[in-house]
DNA sequence: ATGGTTGCTTAGCAA
């Protein structure tokens, strides 16, 4: 099974590059963020069309996840479901052939000390009790998604001067490797250890053809989900050409 | 130096 996560930093904006992607890859699975769209805007047809249910949830100019399966849909759960009062779309969960996934859109932070950093610490917080409440280490589950935090220095192409930022502060590194230490092994990293391997790119200052990035999107999974994991890799190149998303994809194989 | 680029929505916000 063939599972990628992608922020298309808006769907309808990026509808020919993700129709001519899925064309061209084929995946099982795919998890979205930043779809940008209400759900009355979806383009639901034109991707049913491609062979996909869909699970989706959206809201007006930002945020929005989506996951696409060509393996079934079930148990699709919208947002964590917990106290807080959250009405960003940013979380689906569901199951698609016998993997239970969830897609994740990461509060981006904005920067450190705002209440925007204060929320993206939270989320994060939300999320490993999320994993707490409603899932086991023992089972085959992929979290995946835009993190918006780079774990380590090899992800950051100039770690000190990232070091402290939004994206690279240690307080979300923190809160992320508390989600990891739930049971989640990053899967891009367990085939992957060199450095310099990015996913997002600024679309300021030549971000991209400066190689200015960081590895913020991820996909982690349980031991289980670990062990099938056959490969992973980051498609840079789809962050090459005409009108691209800031936010590569990044794919794995499951046995 | 708070710049710069993109997208949504239409001047300002978010990333």
């Amino acid at each position: 099974m063939r599972l990628a996560t992608w922020n298309v930093n808006s769907i309808r904006k990026r509808m020919p590059r993700l129709v001519a992607w899925l064309e061209a890859e084929k995946p099982d699975v795919a998890c979205l963020q930043e779809t940008k769209v209400e759900d009355a805007g979806f383009p639901t047809i034109e991707l049913r069309a491609l062979g996909y249910e869909i699970a989706n949830v959206g809201e007006r100019s930002y945020n929005g996840v989506a996951i696409l399966s060509r393996v079934g849909i079930s148990d699709v759960a919208i947002g964590m479901r917990d106290a807080a009062d959250d009405a960003q779309a940013r979380f689906l969960a569901a199951t698609v052939g016998d993997v239970r996934v969830a897609c994740v859109y990461v509060p981006n932070g904005q920067s450190v000390g705002s209440d925007k950093f204060a929320y993206k610490l939270e989320w994060l917080a939300r999320l490993r009790r999320w994993l707490d409440a409603n899932a086991k280490p023992a089972e085959s589950l992929v979290v995946c998604g835009d993190f918006n935090v780079a774990p380590d220095p090899i992800d950051v192409h100039d770690p000190a001067g990232w070091e402290g930022q939004v994206l690279f502060h240690p307080a979300e590194r923190e809160a992320l490797r508390h989600i990891c230490e739930w049971g989640l092994v990053d899967l891009y990293r367990k085939h992957h250890p060199e450095p310099g391997r990015y996913s997002w790119w600024d679309y300021r200052q030549l971000g991209f053809p400066k190689n200015r990035g960081l590895r913020i999107d991820h996909v982690l999974g349980t031991a289980r989900a670990a062990v099938r994991c056959t490969s992973a890799e980051i498609q840079r190149e789809m962050r090459k050409g005409k009108e691209p998303s800031d936010h590569a994809p990044v794919t794995i194989e499951l046995a």
